[in-house]
DNA sequence: CTATTATTTGCGCACTTAGTTAAATAGTCA
DNA sequence: TGACTATTTAACTAAGTGCGCAAATAATAG
C-alpha cells in the first residue's frame, strides 16, 4: 500500500471496519465450519435475527460472505477466505504483544496488570 | 482462529478497529517511509496535532507504532510490520471485488454505477 | 525563574453504530 | 386466498468516535 491515494485508504479502512466487531468475527468463525441460515447464526450468537441480518448484510457488502436464498431461508457462507489469513496475522501480532507484556510484568516482579 | 474464545474475538476486533480509520492508515503509510514526529504527521495529514497525537496513542496501545522521546518531540515509528501484510491482503480482496463489480457492470452493459 | 515550542489531555459537538422491538417483505403450505 | 415461518427494514435508544479548541504537561533556551 505504498503510494495509495486517499480514496483507497478509505476503502481499506472500511474493509477493516467490517472486521472490527466481535459479533461479526463470531459469525465468520461459525461460518468457517459450515454454511448457516440467519436464524441459526442468531441463536448461536445469542442475538436477535434482525441484528444478525444486518451484520450479514454489511459483511456481504464487503464481499466477505455470500448469500443464497433457499426456501424461505437465507443461507450465508464465506466468500473471501482471505479473512482467515488476516485473522491469523492479527492473532500472531496480539500473541507477540501479550508475550512482551508478560515479560514486562516479570521484569517488575508483579503478577497482575495492576 | 478456529476455536477462539469470545474474549479473544474482542481483542482481534479491537486490533482491526485500530486499522479501520483512514487517518490512522495514512499515518502508518507515512511512517512506512521514515519515522516522524507528531507535528510532522499532523502537517502531512492536514489535521491538528491533538488529533494525530490521539491516533498515535491508540496505535501505540495496540503495538502498531512505538514512541521515542527526543528533545521535546515525540518520534513515532512502525512497531508491527505485520500491518503491511494485512493491508496487502485487504488490497487484494478489494481489487478482486472491484474486478467482479466491473464484470457485473459489463454484463449489464452499463458504464457507471448508477 | 520566564519564554518558547511540542505533545498530551479535558471538554463539547456532530455523527456513527450495535442493539432492541415492531412492522414490512418474501416464501411455503393448505 | 389465508396462515405460518424466515428474513429484512424502520424507528428508536444508548454508547462510542473523530474532530477542534483550549488548558495542562514536558523539554529546551535564555
Amino acid at each position: 500500500m505504498e503510494g495509495l491515494p486517499d480514496e483507497a485508504l478509505v476503502q481499506v479502512a472500511a474493509y477493516f471496519q467490517a472486521l472490527s466487531e466481535p459479533t461479526r468475527l463470531q459469525i465468520l468463525n461459525l461460518l468457517r465450519q459450515q454454511e448457516r441460515s440467519v436464524g441459526e447464526l442468531a441463536q448461536l450468537c445469542g442475538y436477535s435475527s434482525a441484528n444478525i441480518s444486518r451484520h450479514l448484510a454489511l459483511l456481504s457488502q464487503h464481499g466477505l460472505v455470500s448469500r443464497e436464498a433457499r426456501g424461505n431461508s437465507a443461507i450465508y457462507r464465506i466468500a473471501d477466505p482471505a479473512v482467515y489469513a488476516l485473522c491469523d496475522l492479527v492473532c500472531g501480532s496480539i500473541a507477540r504483544q501479550l508475550d512482551r507484556t508478560a515479560q514486562t510484568r516479570a521484569a517488575f516482579g508483579t503478577t497482575n496488570g495492576g
